[in-house]
RNA sequence: CGCGGGGUGGAGCAGUCUGGCAGCUCGUCGGGCUCAUAACCCGAAGGUCGCAAGUUCAAAUCUUGCCCCCGCAA
């Protein structure tokens, strides 16, 4: 994979974007009218560093409140409660994909959208509204993981690095011209919550010093995407977090941490669902078959693997919290000998 | 009103259906054994059983209300 460092237009946006806070006031961010689109905490922190910034928040897009999560309550955005709090406006259509969705928008002026996890296909008039497009910050560094959910593909495969990319949107999946990139290094110990609170501040600052540069210099400078080296990212579900005890214990720790923290590395014990929050892949071949419980002690519950042992840290059960995996054998008297992942 | 599980010494659980002395594994503390140990043996401390009201001779257990935690599904 090769790495691409294209620097932001002008050494004089990046001394601009080093020195914000102190000349807010006349932060050149100002002469840009600048919209936002996007749902998450991700997207949140760079609508809050774009704020920060001096920028002139024209309009913010977000999904619409849907009732989510236990009891289906009702939960506005990340992004809708940022703008809320600061009075900015706000817009939430279902889709954009309509004549009357588009309508209201099109009639406000915007230099650059910013796009950041939103979830909404853009279609070819929302792309050409803003008169510098749409800038999309996608967390890894193109064209490897194009897609849904780059940072979990990322740990999961075992990336040494990752990043950002701030790229023109075009009307292809994750495929635009590059305007810059940022690298982050990717920890022995990362999860998809950790990685992604990471690079929401290194995409927050990527997006800030791209702007800055844009209202300097009044162009942006994309290079296109290398023809090779092109992956996707899939979403994750459900199925994918269900671990399989016949791969390699290193895979089942990155899965562990990939999945946390959603969906959850899923399986199972005694019949009773189990999720897995932290393990530690221990070298080793067992001569038992996968799934199986080698040992027990109070540094976690040692599983052999398709490959490698894994020792279980910390884990969940159905209807309880997350606990030593040492308190749980206890309690649901886990012993050498018993399967994990089968329905004995 | 999306479906469901749970709250019991410091941790994790059983006991609740069928009301009747607070139980198990681990940890902690003290003692013993051992070349030694997350091993083994003996002993001890530690609990308003989530909160409130009700029924009862008697409530962890039955009834009602409330608080809190979590799994599934979206």
């Amino acid at each position: 994979m090769t790495t691409v460092a294209l620097a932001a237009p002008g050494e004089q946006a990046r001394a601009a974007a080093t020195t914000i806070g102190v000349f807010r006031g006349a932060a050149p961010l100002a002469a840009l009218r600048i919209g936002f689109a996007g749902t998450p905490p991700f997207a949140a922190a760079a609508l809050a560093a774009i704020r920060a910034a001096g920028g002139r928040i024209e309009l913010v897009l977000t999904q619409p409140d849907r009732p989510s999560g236990r009891g289906m309550a009702v939960v506005p955005s990340a992004v809708k409660g940022f703008a809320v709090e600061h009075d900015l406006r706000v817009l939430q259509p279902p889709t954009l994909k309509t004549d009357a969705a588009q309508k209201p928008l099109l009639d406000i002026a915007l230099d650059v959208l910013v796009v950041a996890a939103y979830g909404l296909i853009l279609p070819p008039a929302i792309l050409a509204w803003p008169r510098h497009g749409c800038l999309n910050i996608h967390a890894s560094l193109l064209p490897r993981w194009r897609g849904a959910a780059p940072i979990q593909r990322a740990i999961l495969a075992g990336d040494p690095v990752t990043g950002i990319t701030i790229m023109q949107m075009d009307a292809g999946l994750d495929t635009g011209p590059m305007i810059a990139t940022q690298e982050a290094p990717i920890g022995a110990r990362d999860t998809a919550g950790s990685l992604t609170a990471r690079l929401a501040e290194v995409g927050a600052e990527a997006i800030v010093r791209v702007l800055v540069g844009l209202a300097v210099d009044g162009t942006l400078t994309a290079t296109p995407q290398p023809a090779d080296g092109a992956t996707y990212a899939g979403k994750i579900g459900r199925a994918d977090a269900e671990l399989d005890w016949q791969r390699d214990a290193t895979d089942l720790d990155r899965a562990i941490r990939a999945f946390d923290p959603a969906p959850g590395a899923a399986t199972s014990v005694a019949g009773d669902p189990v999720k897995l929050w932290s393990a530690q892949s221990l070298p080793g071949e067992p001569g038992v078959p996968p799934g199986t419980v080698l040992a027990v002690g109070p540094a976690g519950i040692d599983v052999a693997c398709g490959s490698g042992v894994l020792r279980l840290v910390t884990v969940q059960p159905a209807g309880g919290k997350r606990m030593a995996a040492a308190a749980f054998a206890t309690g649901r008297a886990v012993t050498p000998g018993r399967r994990f992942g089968t329905r004995e």
